[in-house]
DNA sequence: TTAATCGTCGATTGAGTTTGTCTACGATTA
DNA sequence: TAATCGTAGACAAACTCAATCGACGATTAA
């Protein structure tokens, strides 16, 4: 019961991202130089984040990505969605369906009475909801501004200051 | 991101301990065989269970399991704690103690502002708490009435038939 | 007292997933 | 045309999970 890394080199990476001027974008190679991350694997983590319109891709030369959506519109369930997929927490495998006393039904007793599901898969699936709705709620705009109160200036100054990309040379 | 069978296997189990007097118990042969699950993985189940206290073991011949508490006082969160561990969910992995620009901090910049820890790591621990809350308040006991409702009578009554030891022969 | 039953523990194995690398490819820019 | 960059897929190593096996100690029935 654990999120992949994934999710963490995701958040951390789009924490970059938010400043970045649409014209504009960030090559993989220095999101994972920056945060001293294998540069393949993060490339595969942007490449489920494009594919779920969080973020998009610049091909070429000075390519890189940059938010697909403000930051208001991506949630942390957003980003943990597009990496992780949707699988749910748990899924009652119908243990029973070997049960002795009901072989028939081909379904654990406690998991279908009628049409209704298990009562303790609802009860997980239901706390699972509980996570999800809250991390709906928090937005990497939410998260840039609570950085900004939280973080030393000079550090945000610092890794904006690392990704600009000296057009003029 | 999933919760595993143990999980399930547990919470399944518990149903039929429910009922069963103090004086009694029910062997994980019985428990196994009834809902068509491995014997020892079974068994190592509730090695744990017993170990967190939920359960208390009667070994020897005619031995078993049963509730060491209060149907009550054993909430789902309880029993997933007992078999899965307490393990956070997320955990930073401070990906960015390699960092270009904080090195020597030997932390990630947006995982370490003086005392606070990494604002998306709070945001992920207070995710975790808001399906541990509901969890938490979701007891065996509830488990109990809501299935007393929900399924058809004979098939409660069937289990604990199948459960009643025999003591007279 | 002996044999069968039952919980406990640890080692081990196999499957599946996660993490990560490597390579080839197509697009873009200088 | 060559270097840089995202994209995709094959592959491998590490890890976790599910499950089995065997040895052990406790208990009970014969």
């Amino acid at each position: 019961m654990k999120y992949s890394v994934m999710v963490e080199y995701a958040l951390h990476s789009l924490v970059y991202l938010i400043d970045v001027p649409s014209n504009e974008s960030i090559g993989i190679k220095d999101l994972s130089e920056f945060q001293g991350l294998s540069e393949t694997y993060l490339s595969k983590v942007f490449g489920k984040l494009s594919k779920a319109g969080i973020v998009s891709s610049v091909s070429g030369v000075k390519g890189g990505y940059k938010l697909a959506k403000a930051p208001e519109e991506i949630s942390f369930w957003d980003v943990i969605k597009a990496v992780e997929g949707v699988k749910p927490i748990f899924q009652c495998q119908n243990i029973l369906k070997n049960n002795l006393m009901y072989v028939d039904k081909e379904k654990c007793s406690s998991c279908t009475s009628g049409n209704s599901t298990c009562t303790i898969n609802l009860v997980m699936l239901e706390a699972e909801q509980q996570m999800y709705a809250f991390l709906s709620s928090k937005t990497i705009s939410w998260l840039d501004k609570e950085l900004e109160q939280v973080l030393p200036k000079e550090i945000r100054v610092g890794s904006r200051e690392y990704f600009k990309r000296n057009d003029s040379i």
